[in-house]
Parts: C-alpha cells; structure tokens; sequence
DNA sequence: CTTGATGCAAATAGTTTGCACTATA
DNA sequence: TATAGTGCAAACTATTTGCATCAAG
C-alpha cells in the first residue's frame, strides 16, 4: 500500500484506485504475465468497478513510467509483466499457454555481435521460443 | 509463370489469378517482406482487381503450403517473406523500418540447449532486434 | 457444369479515444 | 476546486467471415 502509492508518484502518476488496484495486482505475485482482459476480469471477481479502457490507460502509463514492460507474443493480445529491471526472454509451451523465463548472456552477446556487425546498435529485441514439453503433448 | 502454377498445384492450390500473382509479386525479387496491405495497394497500383480478403486469405493459405512465412512484428500489421527453406531471423531498423536478415547457428544452439535444459523441445521461435545505425539516427 | 475461389460488406478482436462526470492533490 | 483520471460507448485497425457470384478443372 505505502510501497505502491510512493512507486505510482515516483512515477509522476496520480494515486489513483484504478492504478493502485492494477499495482498491487501485479505485486502480489500470484501471475506474472497478465494480458489487459486478465487483469479487467479479476477487478470484476473483485467487485472492482474499473474499466477495460482504463486497465488499457494504466498499463500504457504504466509501460512509458517503466513499472510494466508489455509483450507481443503471438495470439493477439498483448502481455504486461512488472519490470523487475532484471531482463529475459520467453518460452511459451504452446500445449498449456504457460510463460517460462530464461536469460542467456551468450545470446546476449551474440545478439550484439551481430548488429555491431551490420553496423547497428540495439534498441531492444524480443526472443520467444514456443516449446512443447519433451514428456508428451498432452499435459 | 510455369514455375508458379506448378508451384501452386504441388500445394494442393487452384491456379487462380489472385494466387498467381500475389505468388509472383513475392518471387520477382523486389521487396522480399510485405504486409497485406503492401500486396494490396500493388494490386490495386497494377490495375488487378483483388481484394484485400482475398489477399488475406492467399497469404493464410500460402503460409499453410509453407510457400511464405508470417512475422508479427511489432507494429500492428503482420509481414510475409517466401519461405527459402533457409530460416533466419530479423533486425529491424527502427528509424527507416528496413528489415534486415541474418542467422546465427550459435544463437540457434544456445536456444535448443535453454529449451532442452528446461525439458522442452522447441517448436518455432521468433527472434527479431529492434536496432538504431551506429553512424546516426537520422540517415 | 460443379465446386472451390473471389469480391464485397458486415462481423470480429484488440485496443484507443471523445466526452461528460468524478475524485485526487 | 481545478484538473487529471475515469467509465462508457463509439471509433479504429487488422483480420476474418457470410454470401451471392464467378471461374478453374
């Protein structure tokens, strides 16, 4: 509560029930990868009276304040995790939808290689892999 | 024109006009990634009357034949390439949007190593660096 | 000639925006 | 209390689909 209306000001955001709402969700560690839908849904469970259009205004806010970082992955809608200054990839087993987090300094680097290599510098990247489980397919 | 009918045929594909020439628009050589709206606009340019459905639903097919690959970009639209066989991955320029093609069997490796240690198999990924030319952002 | 393919318009999915109203600083 | 924030509905963008018509085999 005190640690996410100070984070909220820390980013220039007003301390807002939708924001703190949204925050904590996110904080309280249960998911970490939530889509706009997601999020919107569990303030309903929780008798939230918070608009979709406003979970889309805060997680805008939000990725531009730092606190979030949005990704594309494939499927359509896009997925919003706290950023935990510490960054990673993806792996999304495609048989359950679930998100697994890794970071390679070799790719890293190689990454950095290559662009250096082209004459580039980078900005950002995105690697997903999409697995499937080495057990069987179903489960 | 030859080698486009058979290729369609050899998908299970009606040669049909659409099909022929939005196959033959990727094989001419010039811009190797194109979005469905790009092939649109080129029907329209060059007087063909297609229309943007069914460009999409080439592409769907095409895609499905393995004769063209879909990236989701960042950026909203989707882009195709002809599948070479040879797969690569994607460094775009984020000033001028240019799209540049590159491959790496390390960074491949490592991948296969990640999924493998994690107990997945890898079933496609998606790689792409968002990159700035180390001259100067603007030129 | 028969059925798959097409063009058009309407439908959808995800996200954004205009506007009158509400709540924070 | 002034202004940023909100909810709602309408708008928008990318893509898909229904349907009557057309054309490839």
């Amino acid at each position: 509560m005190e640690q996410e209306s100070k984070e909220l000001r820390k980013a220039g955001l007003k301390v807002t029930h939708p924001r703190m709402r949204i925050l904590q969700l996110f904080e309280e560690g249960g998911v970490r990868h939530l889509t706009a839908e997601d999020i919107y849904r569990r303030m309903l469970d929780n008798q939230e009276d918070i608009g979709l259009a406003t979970v889309y205004r805060v997680l805008t806010q939000f990725e531009a304040a730092g606190i979030v970082v949005k990704h594309n992955f494939e499927g359509g809608q896009a997925v919003y995790e706290l950023d935990r200054g510490e960054h990673h990839d993806h792996m999304i087993d495609v048989d359950s939808g679930k998100v697994i987090e890794f970071f390679s300094e070799e790719i890293e680097r190689l990454q950095n290689d290559i662009a250096d290599k082209h004459g580039y510098v980078i900005e950002g990247h995105s690697l997903v892999l999409y697995v499937r489980s080495k057990g069987g397919r179903r489960g």
